[in-house]
DNA sequence: TTGCCCAAAATTGTATCCAATGAGGTCTCG
DNA sequence: CGAGACCTCATTGGATACAATTTTGGGCAA
């Protein structure tokens, strides 16, 4: 047996590198909605070939982060406010579901796992300056992982997966720079209901909250892109 | 503009014609799950080259129809039991609530075409000798393109990729052969079903149809894969 | 016989080359 | 001065060559 994603350092491969720095540039918004992706200025940037870019410009469009148009470029994608809504309203179904599920199912590595990373959270939130854009990074890889945890306390793999697609294509880093500190403040206490709700087993109050903290944040989220129009 | 996936002939690529020919044969049981994808027998197979195949391997690892992993090969994805059953739960949530979005903002071309499609389904269903492939191929179609039909109308794009995405999945139309043509005479019952909610524009009864419909095909699937087990 | 190790073959990953096509600029004509 | 056609060029799509790694088969020893 070989190894398979684990960190045994199997040499990762130069597709894999220029999928996530792709990413990663699109997430924190070094890459922008509509900008055009050429084969061979990715490969010079990264130090690659156009292979392997190619080859990552096909998982991210599979992902929804790029728009291939067959004979004529790349671009990364750009979302009307409604499509976030959109985004966020199947969201809010699915991971409600989940967080149904997890409070039935729960074990208490589950639980304390959600504790260690709303700890932190909490930790880093009141630390942190809302505007530096570290922080704002590293809060938001906290907020996806509390929400993956959740999804995966689940038990169903393929909803854990359909929800943590959408909210890898939700989650543009730089988006939370625009949300305020009582914004995020109100986001964090939701977490701890969460965390009520699924140590206590308490089903429908998980769903509930977990609706409840997703429509939130597409309603606060739907303000700052009205806000915000398409810049640039 | 260009041409964007229309009828305009815009002389396929090679990539996508071999990803259409793989998935197909995924789709209709002449690649099991668990078996090998070499990338230079495909290519020969498909009249091309590694690069395209390589390509149309990428996205199917993207829509979860097959397994890469890095420096050893592809394989056709295996399900378990417990997974297929997981994606029908998913299916069930996400297609019951775009049947209520459905029955509330349909139009009359909404609900005109399920009709059509429930008439062609019905005729088929009627003619057709149950056991061979062809015409479980062309039903499997048909009742994909109503389910489709059902989530487009939903009037959220996401929803309705994210449920696609998944009945793609499940739909390995060989499964149909193995329902009995008293399944498929329920199945075709329900869909008439819920053509009167969607035209009634009964929004809870559309979804209470649909979660059955959907979650009813989960358990007969469910004793169809128990009672074949993995051949081959 | 069983287990291990090494070598060769098969297969994946990457780079580069060539062909084809769409985009953009320019020139001409109205 | 503006619009349209044509031409050039940048960029994508595909093929092939090469490198790296994994698998597999055989041989050897316990």
């Amino acid at each position: 047996m070989s190894a398979r994603g684990e960190k045994g350092k199997p040499r990762l491969r130069a597709a894999d590198r220029v999928y996530e720095d792709i990413r990663r540039c699109i997430l924190t918004g070094k890459l922008c909605p509509g900008e055009r992706l050429t084969e061979e200025l990715l490969a010079e940037r990264f130090g690659a070939s156009r292979t392997p870019v190619r080859s990552a410009i096909v998982r991210l469009a599979g992902d929804g982060f790029v728009e291939m148009t067959p004979r004529s470029g790349t671009i990364v994608k750009r979302r009307s406010a409604g499509e976030i809504a959109d985004i966020y309203d199947v969201r809010a179904l699915l991971e409600s579901a989940a967080a149904g599920l997890a409070a039935r199912s729960r074990t208490d590595a589950d639980l304390d796992e959600l504790k260690r990373l709303q700890d932190e959270m909490e930790a880093d939130f009141e630390a942190a300056d809302i505007g530096e854009t570290e922080n704002v990074e590293t809060l938001s890889l906290l907020n996806k992982a509390f929400h993956q945890r959740i999804l995966d306390s689940s038990g169903n793999a393929t909803l854990a997966e359909s929800a943590s697609r959408l909210m890898d294509i939700g989650f543009l880093i730089n988006t939370y720079t625009s949300f305020s500190r009582e914004e995020i403040a109100r986001s964090v206490d939701e977490h701890r209901k969460l965390i009520d709700a699924i140590r206590s087993r308490d089903v429908y109050w998980a769903e509930a909250v977990m609706r409840a903290h997703i429509l939130g944040a597409r309603n606060s989220l739907a303000s700052v892109v009205e806000a915000e129009k398409c810049r640039r």
